[in-house]
Formats: C-alpha cells, structure tokens, sequence
DNA sequence: GGACCAGATGTGACCGGTAACATAGCCATG
DNA sequence: CATGGCTATGTTACCGGTCACATCTGGTCC
C-alpha cells in the first residue's frame, strides 16, 4: 500500500498511534507481544515513516548543506566525499549545492534554499565567495553553525577551514632554492582566488628565506587552473625569463600543462628545467616524471569541516569562530633536478 | 528574530497567515499595499519560510535522491556533477548518498533514509549493485522513479542508463586492428564490475571483426582499476606474452599505470608498444604520450538520469523501465603506432 | 435599491509525525 | 484493604505550512 501513516499501521496492530511512534523509536516499555504486532503490521502496509513529518514535530532535520563549486572539480569532490563520510558518522545527511561557474547569483540562491530545509549546519566551499557582506551569509551564521572552506572572508561566529597555502608555496620554493635553483618562476592560478594570493605569497616567503630577490617577469597569473592555461604560461614565462630553471606551477594540471610545453620546445624536465606543483592529483605519481607537489588534503578539510559543525551542534555553545589550517605537505618525486652549481646549457 | 513563523509574520502584518502564504507564493489577488506590508513583516521578523513544513502540507519535497559509489572518484563525481545541474534546472535539490568502498549494507541504508525523506526520484549509480533481489530496491521502484546507472540489474519498471561499454572496448579494439597490430592484450577492471565485462566483449568482438583469435593468456584482470594494478598487470603479460605489439586498458590510470611498467622495462610508447585506455580523464590529454582512449560522457549520464526522473514525475505516467545506452566515443591522440608490416625489434 | 458577482481576505481542517500528560492495570507495602 | 508507584498504553495538542471553503466588501446592472 502507498502512503501508509503511522495511524494506518496504528489501527491496523489496534493500538495507539504513539504506540507506534514508541516501537519504531524503540522506545521503552512496549510489551514484547504489542511489539511484534506492530512490526507485523508496518510490514504489511510497507510503511516508511516519513522524515519530513518527524522533521517538522521534531524540529530537527539531520541534515548539513555544503554549498561548493562544481563538484566535477577533484578537489571539491574530495572535500564533498570527506564532508558526507563524517556527517553520515555522525547521523546527518549532506544537500549538496554546487555551483556552475559563471552563473550569477547562484550562493545566494542555495544559500536561501538550504536554510528553507533546516539543515542544522552549513558548509561554504566556495573560493572567490561574493557574499563577504551579504546580509544572507550574516544571517545563515546566526542561525547555524557555518564552516567557511578555502574562503578569506573573516565572518566572526563562523569557523574557518582551509590549506595552509601559504606554508605549502614557501616550502615548494625553499626546496627548490635547496636544489641550487637561483631563477624559479611561478604559474600562479586565478589570484581572485585567495589561494593563488596565498600561494604566491609563500613563494615569495621561500624567494626571501634563500636570499633570492623577488623578479615581477618571473611571477605568470593564469585565468584558471587548468592545463592549456599552464601550457600558454610556460611559454610566456620562456619568453620573458628565457634563463629560468626552475617553475612552481599553483596546481598539478598547471604543472602538466607547462611541462608539455617544455617538451615541446625541446626542453627535458627535470634536467634542464625542474617543476613543482600543487595538489598530487593521482596521476601526478605516474607521470613522467612523477611529479614533485604539495598536496592538499581536501579529504580532510571536508571531514574536518563537517566535524566542526558537529560539534558545535552537539554543545550548542554560541562560541566565536574557530580557525583552522592543515598542512599541505611536500611529496618528493622526480620533476626537480638538482644544480650543484652547474648552470644549464 | 529567530524561527519566526508565518503565522508572526501574520500578527504583525495584521492579516492573515493564509495572506502571508499567498504573498509568499506569489499568488494572485493581494493587494499592492498588503503585500507591502506582509513583504515588510517577513524582512522585520528575518522569516525563512520552512521547506520542512511546505513539504509536509503539499506532499512534495521537491528532492531527488542519489546514491552512488564514492564520490570521490572522478567518474562518479562528474555523474553526480551533472544530475545535480539537471535536477537544479528543473528546480529539485539533490541529496546524495556517497558509499565508502568495503562498507556492508551501506545501500540499503541508503535507500531506506531517502525513501523516508520521500525524495521524488532515485538515482542509483552503483556497480557491483547487490541489491538484485532485494526487495528493498523493487520497493523503491514501485513508490517513485527509479533510474539505475550503469547497471546489469534488469528490474522491470526503472529506467536504465549506461556508457556503451561493449561498443567502445570493440571501437577501441579494432582501432587498433587497423592499425595492423595482431597481439592485443587487454587488462580489464575487476570483472564483477558489469562495465570490465562488457568492455571485455567488446574486445573480443573487436579481435573477431579483424579476424584474430583470442588468447586468454593476453586478457590480464585486476582487482581495481588503479595505477599500481595497471603496472603489475602489464608486467605479467609481458612475462607471459612477450610478444604483445598493444594494450587496450579498460581505464585511463590502468593504461597510464602500464605505460609506467612498460618504460621501467625500456620500453617505448608508442614505438614498441600501442596502449589505448578508457574514460579520457583530464590528464590524459597531455600526458606523454597523449593518450589514445574510449571517453565515458559520465556528466551526459547523470543528467539524463536526472532528465528521466523528471520527465517521468512530470508524465506521471507508470510507464514500463526505457534502456539508454550513451556512445562512448574513441578520442584519438598520440599512444597508438601504426605497425605497417614491419614486425617490432 | 436589491441581486449578483468578483476580488480580497479570513477560518478551520489537515499533512504525519512527536511530546507531554492522562489513565488503567497491577503489584508491593504497611 | 487503602495507598502508592510503576508499567503499558491512550489522548490531545502542536510543529508550520497548504488547501478548500466561507465571508466581507464594493461595484455593476436592471
């Protein structure tokens, strides 16, 4: 039968309505024998009790949104695939809203949309947010436990998740300046994202700690984060910086993308220019040569975010925001050649 | 104020909630003034209409359920990627059930939590799907639109939509047949995937239409279709077919993962041995070589799945399970030689 | 001027659960 | 044997919307 209520099931076992509600709930102090005619009775009737109704009386949803871009992309698909395995553990469901690049208004809109559902927590992945003084993000914080990820918008109440950048930028050019590089040029990503700004931040925290001082010829902005763009940057920076011997691309396709380049100028990486990239996508290992990256634990970030949210639910303390950065380590492969003093050609 | 109802709105628009329903609706004949002045309460009182309860009244959630793999696989993300835009368009939300890799029962689980939150249509995108005879599933079925995804299950009454598997591992199979090559091993997924045993037939349809006869010693399958077992894999046929000429892998990082092995042994790519793979994931394309492979339109998939549901929610029509197949086209790029008589070594 | 009609608004029930409280039956206890 | 307390179950209100229908107002028409 479709659309049985729990008053259905209740007649039928010819009980009370809440001695229903009390099995299902598995509720103290319902007789064996009650028990089993009940079940018997849901069984019949196929009934499914309804989250939608226990939602409503209960004023409790379990459920979090993340609001993401484009889960297509890996690393959002990570963060989104940590954020569901530790929201599930924790018995909640996660609504995903993920955003299409280059619709307009489309936060804003899921944003409204998630707080209509009652999630208990929300998750905002999104770089490059456009609702640093929105009122309705304002708003979203003051209801619920908000996680802002990957975000440099500074919303007191809200917690904060997101990749050490900066420290993962600094320690891919400091190992490069270990490896005797003294010209290293950088393929940064869009720098409205705030990690592009971060990393290039921490690449010229690594150009300073090495003695090396910083040349605006060698820093190549990109549009996006993709393969063609770190092909076209290559040559650009060739180009420009013909002596260079060594690339920090801000992400592994970027770092692909300027090695086909290389390539297809005639040029060997890692012996006559060395690359380092960002992010250990998993084909980074398996290309040749395995790349040298700073990987970003993305798992982690969503699990940690979804954590958070957890927690604050379950103590209900108003407290103010929380900042968190995980370490984005160095993976040592083979894209870097050492110096030792020898310049190239 | 927090958790107002339409009901406050109501008292302090001095109107009635059934007015403050229409305002919000948008429905005809209110006047300007009144709904200034309900429009006016909402934004005192920071109302947030509640999804739960309109649910509860209309009976329609407006939600499509989906359950898949791990989401933080690539393919699956990307199905997920474009059901989500699909079901947005059409003004659902989409709630998204990823499972972990080992867990049990995690799909019933699953299914039984969207089907009480009454989703309106279920994507179920899991291979190796156990729920065959499960009454569960023809459950699920019977209530709301089902679309099963890549899927062997025939279950009378759901849709069905999958990547033409065994076209492509034939198309992939002859290419390389007309390439003159006449020892083309394979290494296939694990074969309790239904997509491994179809690419597998169609390699063997492959082999047939070029007129060569299979050899099992040169099908080599693994336990998953990840870089490391691609490079074992290929080690073993090369062991025991050392005079293989090409290598149809049935996934991208399997065929990346050989390519690997096949250089650790000196050789070359395509020179001594062709390689095709399957799935054109984004590295692919600028991999050295560029890879030959068979694309998989997985976002193509899920948004079709989510265009099914939709249309079959709209028809309201219990109409009996369609079956799409999505080509899945060869994208020729540079790890495949023509052989031209001329025998290798 | 009364009947009629359409537009604007209000009333009460209902969706399917949960929560708080009420009640009935039973046993122990002094 | 009356009292009390515990267990099993029932009753009723309520969560926050929507729906069907009722009511009120003013204008039009004959």
């Amino acid at each position: 039968m479709k659309g049985a209520t729990i008053r259905d099931v209740a007649r039928r076992a010819r009980v009370s309505h809440q001695t229903v509600s009390r099995v299902i709930n598995g509720h103290d102090s319902v007789t064996a024998e009650t028990r089993d005619r009940v079940l018997g009775a849901i069984r019949e009737l196929e009934y499914v009790p309804s989250a939608v109704a226990r939602s409503l009386s209960s004023q409790r949803t379990h459920t979090l949104g993340m609001v993401t871009t484009d889960v297509s992309d890996h690393f959002f698909a990570e963060a989104v695939a940590g954020a569901e395995a530790e929201a599930r553990k924790r018995g909640y469901f996660l609504i995903i809203g993920s955003i299409e690049e280059g619709s307009e208004d489309d936060e804003r809109t899921y944003l409204r949309l998630m707080l209509e559902r009652r999630v208990e927590g929300l998750i905002v992945a999104v770089p490059r947010l456009r609702l640093a003084e929105d009122d309705l993000l304002a708003d979203a914080v003051a209801r619920i436990p908000t996680v802002l990820v990957a975000s440099d918008i500074d919303l007191p109440g809200a917690d904060h998740v997101d990749i050490d950048n900066r420290r993962g930028g600094q320690e891919a050019t400091a190992y490069l300046a270990a490896q005797k590089h003294r010209i290293i040029a950088t393929i940064t990503g869009p720098l409205d994202w705030p990690s592009a700004r971060a990393r290039l931040d921490g690449y010229r925290d690594g150009l300073r700690g090495a003695g090396i001082s910083a040349d605006r010829a060698l820093v190549e902005p990109c549009v996006d984060w993709g393969l063609d763009s770190g092909r076209r940057a290559a040559d650009r920076l060739l180009e420009s910086a013909p002596k260079l011997t060594a690339i920090f691309a801000q992400s592994d396709l970027l770092a692909l993308g300027a090695i086909a380049a290389l390539r297809a100028r005639g040029m060997r990486v890692p012996e006559d220019v060395s690359v380092v990239g960002f992010d250990d996508i998993p084909v980074s290992s398996v290309f040749d040569p395995p790349l040298t990256t700073v990987r970003q634990p993305m798992r982690e970030v969503g699990e940690l975010a979804a954590r958070l949210i957890g927690d604050r639910a379950a103590s209900s303390r108003k407290a103010k925001g929380t900042r968190h950065m995980l370490r984005a380590p160095l993976v040592i492969r083979g894209s870097v050649a050492r110096l030792d003093g020898v310049s190239r050609h």
